[in-house]
DNA sequence: ATTACTGTACCGTCCGGACGGTATTGTCAA
DNA sequence: TTGACAATACCGTCCGGACGGTACAGTAAT
C-alpha cells in the first residue's frame, strides 16, 4: 500500500487501462496483454500487481464501490437532516458524479461478463443504500422512486444512450429534488 | 421460414439456450459449443442457423427488442387516451412483463460484452420510446421520471438484485401510475 | 537485500469457424 | 414410377490463433 508518487501508482494505471479498454473494445474483450500495453508496463509487471485476471476484475469492481461509498458519505455529511435526507443525499451525490465522472463504469460490466458473481459487492452496496433509505425517509415510496430513477440513469449512461437530453435530465432531477424536500407528504 | 412444429424451431431453441447460458455462466462466457450442446444440436447445426457468432448475438438482441416492441404496442392499444397515455402504457407493459418473464435479458449483456455496437438497436428503441413520450405527455417531467424508474427496474433485474422487495416495487409503481393518471399537474 | 518491475519464451486450453460429409424430403422430366 | 438432381437441416472433425498463466533471468532504485 505504498504510494511511489511521480506518476500514478501502477495499480491505479492498470485499473484505469482496463476500464478504458472495457469501454472501447467491449467489456468481454479485455486481455491481459492489452491491459498491460495500455497501462504502459509489461505483462509480467501486470501479473506482479494482480496475480490473476479474476483479482484484477475484482479490484475493478471494488474501486467503483469505494468511490461511490466515499462520495455518498460525503454527500450525506454535507446535506441537512430534512424530510428525506438519505434520498436527497443520494440524488445530490448522483448529480455531482454526473459532472465529475462522465465516463460510464464499464469495468463493472467487464467483471460481470467474466463471472456474474463479481456483482455481489454491487448488490451489497445497493442493499445498504436501500436499508438507509428505509430508515430515513418521510416518504419511502418517493425515496424508492428516486433510487430507481437514479439506477435508470446509471444504466442509460452505461449504454451511452442519449435518448434523454441533459437538460431534460436536469429538469427531472430538479423536480425530484423539490418533491423530496417536500411541500407535503400526501 | 417454415415451421416444422413438434418442438420449437432450432432457431428459437438456440436463442433460448444462449440466453440461459449467458445468465448462468456469465454473459462473456457463451461458446458456440456450449450453446449447441444446450440447444440439443451439433456445432455444425448451430452454424447452419447462425453463420457466425456475431449473427447469433445480433439475433439475441433483436429478439428482445421485438418482444418489447410488440408488448408495448399491445399495451398502447389497450390503454385509454388519457393524460400521460404513453408513459402509462409503458409502465403497464413493464408491470405485465415483470409477471410474464421473470428472467432478466442476459442475452443483451452477452452481445454487449462481445461488441458494444450491438447495443445500437436498444438505443434506437429507447429513443423511439422517449420520442413518443415527448409527443404524448401532459407532464413530460413525470413521464420521463417514470421512464427512468422503469429503466432502473430493468437494470436491477438484470443484476438479479433484491435490494427492493417486490411489494415495495408494487407500491412505487402504483403511486407512479396514480400520479401519471393525474389529479392535477402543478 | 528487497521491491518492483522488464522481457522473453513458452505451455495448455479454449474457441470460432471452415469444411466435408449425410439423411431426409421434395421436384420433375422421361 | 422411377431415376436424377437439389434443397434443407443438420453432424463431426480439424485447424489456427488468441489468451491466461508460468518461469525465469536480468535490472534499476531504495
Amino acid at each position: 500500500m505504498k504510494i511511489p508518487a511521480g506518476r500514478p501508482s501502477s495499480r491505479k494505471r492498470i485499473l484505469e487501462a482496463a476500464e478504458a479498454l472495457a469501454r472501447e473494445q467491449g467489456p468481454g474483450n479485455i486481455s491481459l496483454d492489452a491491459v498491460a500495453a495500455r497501462a504502459g508496463l509489461s505483462k509480467g509487471g501486470l501479473l506482479y500487481n494482480f496475480p490473476t485476471k479474476a483479482k484484477l476484475l475484482e479490484a475493478l469492481v471494488e474501486m467503483h464501490i469505494e468511490r461511490a461509498e466515499t462520495a455518498l458519505e460525503r454527500s450525506i455529511g454535507a446535506g441537512p437532516e430534512g424530510r428525506n435526507a438519505m434520498a436527497l443525499a443520494y440524488l445530490r451525490y448522483c448529480r455531482q458524479e454526473m459532472i465529475d465522472r462522465p465516463e460510464p463504469a464499464s469495468g463493472v460490466l467487464a467483471a460481470i461478463a467474466e463471472n456474474p458473481e463479481f456483482i455481489d459487492p454491487v448488490r451489497r452496496y445497493q442493499k445498504q443504500v436501500m436499508e438507509r433509505l428505509r430508515e430515513r425517509s418521510a416518504d419511502l415510496e418517493l425515496s424508492t422512486l428516486a433510487f430507481l430513477a437514479i439506477e435508470g440513469f446509471w444504466s442509460l449512461r452505461l449504454m451511452e444512450s442519449d435518448c434523454i437530453r441533459p437538460d431534460e435530465v436536469q429538469r427531472v432531477l430538479d423536480r425530484l429534488e423539490r418533491e423530496l424536500e417536500g411541500v407535503d407528504p400526501a
